[in-house]
DNA sequence: TAGGTTGCTGACCGCCCGGTCATCAGCCTG
DNA sequence: CAGGCTGATGACCGGGCGGTCAGCAACCTA
C-alpha cells in the first residue's frame, strides 16, 4: 500500500555489526533481553531480520557481543592512568573515577551496567566474564589508590573492599537510575552534583586526622 | 505415567494470593518479567495455572501486586521512627537506615528494588506509583534527618538531595548485587561490613568542623 | 553490458506461552 | 447421606517471535 519508497538496499558489510550491537544495546537496556524482538533491533539498525543472522548466530550471541563491545578499552585506559599517576592518592582516585565517568558513566555505555545487572542470572557465563574482565579490574584500580593512600598516611586505615563498594555505589546508581526510573519521571537534578558531593564527603571521610 | 500421587487439591482461598505473589516475586527477580512463565509461578506456589487467574486478571496485574505488597508497611514504620526520635541527627539517620535494612534490604523484599529498576520502563505507571509512595517517602525521611542536622549545626551545610543520593546508593547496590551478579559468583564479603564502613565514612564526611 | 559474486531480503515454519473454559472434586448444609 | 456451591484443574486456542532459506539485487570485473 501507499507509495512505499522501498529500501535503498546498500551493501555495507563492515559497518553492520557495530550498528546492530548499538541498536541492540539501546533496546536491551530499554525493554530487557527477553522482551526485545530481533525484528525491532534489525529495524532500528535499518536492516531486515535475516541480515542480523548473517552477523550473529543467535539472540544470545548478540547479547554477548553487546556486553563486550566498548567496555574493555575504557578499563585499559583506567589502568594506564594508574601507571602514570604520581600525585596524591585522592587525586589518583578522582582521576580514575573521572575516567570511568567520561568513558562509560556519562555515555550510552552506562546502559551496559543496567543490562548486566538485570540479566546476570539468565547468562551466568557472560556474568562471569564481565566480573573478571570489567568489575574486578575496575575495583582493583580503586583498591590500589586506597592502599597507596593508607600506606602513605594520607588516608586512615579501613577495610579496602568495603571502601570500594561505598566509593563506586553512587557512580553505578546514577548510571542505572538514568536508564530505569528516571525515564518515567520528569527529570531529576543534575547527577554530576551528586557525584561532586560524594567526592567531597569521601575526601573528609577518608582523610587521616592531622596529628 | 508412574504412580502419580496426584494433587491433594485443597481449597484455601485466603492463603493463595500471598503465596502466588511470593512465588512471582522470586521468579520475576531471578529471570525478569518477560522471561518468567506463569506456569512456573503457579507450580512454585503449588497450584495450577488456571488457579492463578482466579486471583489475578493478567500477568501485568500480578506484577503490580508483587511490587505493592509488603513494601508500604516498612515505609510507614520509618515515618513512625522519625516522629518518635529525639537524639542526634546522625543517630536518627542510623535508625532510619537500620529500619530499612532490617525490614527490606536484608529480606527477600530487597528483590523488589532490583525488579523495579529492571522493569520500570516497561511499566511506567507502576514506576510512577513506586516513586511517589516508596522512593519519595524514603528519600524524605533521610532528607529530614539531614536538614535537622544542618539546622542544629551537627552537620555542615550541603546540597540535601545530592546527599540523599550518596547515602542511599550503597544500601541499594548491596540489595541489587545480591540478586544479580552475586548469584553467579562464589560469595562476596559480608555486605554488612560495607554498610558499616559507609556509615563510618559518612559520619566524618557530614560532621561540621569543630570551631 | 553480460555474467558472476555476495550482501540482503521477507515470507515462512514451528514452538512457546498468555489466557480461557468446561469439568471436576472438596467442603458445607440440612 | 444427598445435593449444591465453589475453588481448582488442565486441555485447548491463537498470536507472537526466534530462527531459516530460496531468491533477489547491488556491485565488480572484463
Amino acid at each position: 500500500m501507499s507509495s512505499s519508497v522501498a529500501a535503498p538496499r546498500r551493501r555495507r558489510k563492515e559497518a553492520r555489526p557495530s550498528e546492530l550491537t548499538a541498536a541492540a544495546l539501546e533496546l536491551f537496556v530499554e525493554k530487557g533481553f527477553a522482551a526485545t524482538r530481533l525484528e525491532d533491533i534489525a529495524a532500528r539498525a535499518g536492516v531486515s531480520k535475516g541480515t542480523l543472522y548473517l552477523y550473529f548466530d543467535s539472540k544470545e550471541a548478540l547479547f554477548k557481543a553487546v556486553i563486550q563491545e566498548g567496555i574493555l578499552p575504557a578499563v585499559a585506559e583506567g589502568e594506564a592512568i594508574l601507571a602514570r599517576h604520581g600525585g596524591s592518592a585522592f587525586g589518583l582516585l578522582e582521576r580514575i573515577l573521572e575516567n570511568w565517568w567520561t568513558r562509560i558513566g556519562d555515555t550510552h555505555l552506562s546502559g551496559v551496567s543496567k543490562l548486566m545487572i538485570s540479566e546476570a542470572r539468565n547468562f551466568p557465563e557472560v556474568a562471569q566474564f564481565y566480573y573478571e574482565n570489567v568489575i574486578r579490574r575496575n575495583r582493583a584500580l580503586v583498591g590500589t589508590a586506597l592502599e597507596r593512600g593508607m600506606a602513605s598516611g594520607e588516608f586512615r586505615p579501613l577495610a579496602v573492599d568495603a571502601c570500594i563498594d561505598v566509593i563506586i555505589a553512587p557512580f553505578l546508581m546514577v548510571s542505572i537510575w538514568r536508564h530505569s526510573l528516571a525515564c518515567c519521571l520528569e527529570s531529576q537534578a543534575n547527577p554530576r552534583e551528586s557525584l561532586d558531593v560524594h567526592l567531597d564527603l569521601l575526601r573528609r571521610g577518608l582523610q587521616a586526622p592531622t596529628l
